[in-house]
DNA sequence: AGATTGACTAACC
DNA sequence: AGGTTAGCCAATC
């Protein structure tokens, strides 16, 4: 791995992207794709997962389609995930008790 | 240049 | 309801 690797294009997009989410919302790694024109969701969680910024970028507010929590620095669960669920309900975002996340609080880039 | 690797997803069984 | 598969695509061997 290279941390200090420049960011490339793609990544720029998608950090761009991560800007216009609000605070208190979320959007999924499909939507957040879409805005840029990539259809691979994982190359979007790619992207994400090494985000150098973090977390002055807000990679913590994409989830995954079905509004699950998603991972968080590299992991599907466990405490990186934990923190990435408190980070957003300090946020103000509203989790349901099956774990998933109140679809108004999805972001969709003004579709 | 080719193969592998995923913070994914929809469509199947 | 859970697993497998196929499609996706940038970055990284």
């Amino acid at each position: 791995m290279d941390p200090e690797r420049p960011p490339t294009e793609f990544e720029r997009k998608v950090f761009d992207a991560l800007q216009l989410i609000p605070r208190g919302m979320v959007t999924t790694y499909g939507l957040l794709g879409h805005h840029i024109s990539c259809r691979s969701a994982q190359a979007i969680g790619q992207a994400l997962r090494r985000n150098p910024f973090a977390p002055d970028t807000p990679c913590h507010r994409v989830v995954k389609g079905d509004l699950t929590i998603g991972g968080f620095f590299g992991q599907n669960g466990g405490e990186p995930v934990d923190r990435k669920r408190r980070l957003l309900e300090s946020e103000g975002v509203l989790f349901l008790e099956d774990g998933s996340i109140d679809p108004t609080r999805c972001y969709r880039f003004d579709e």
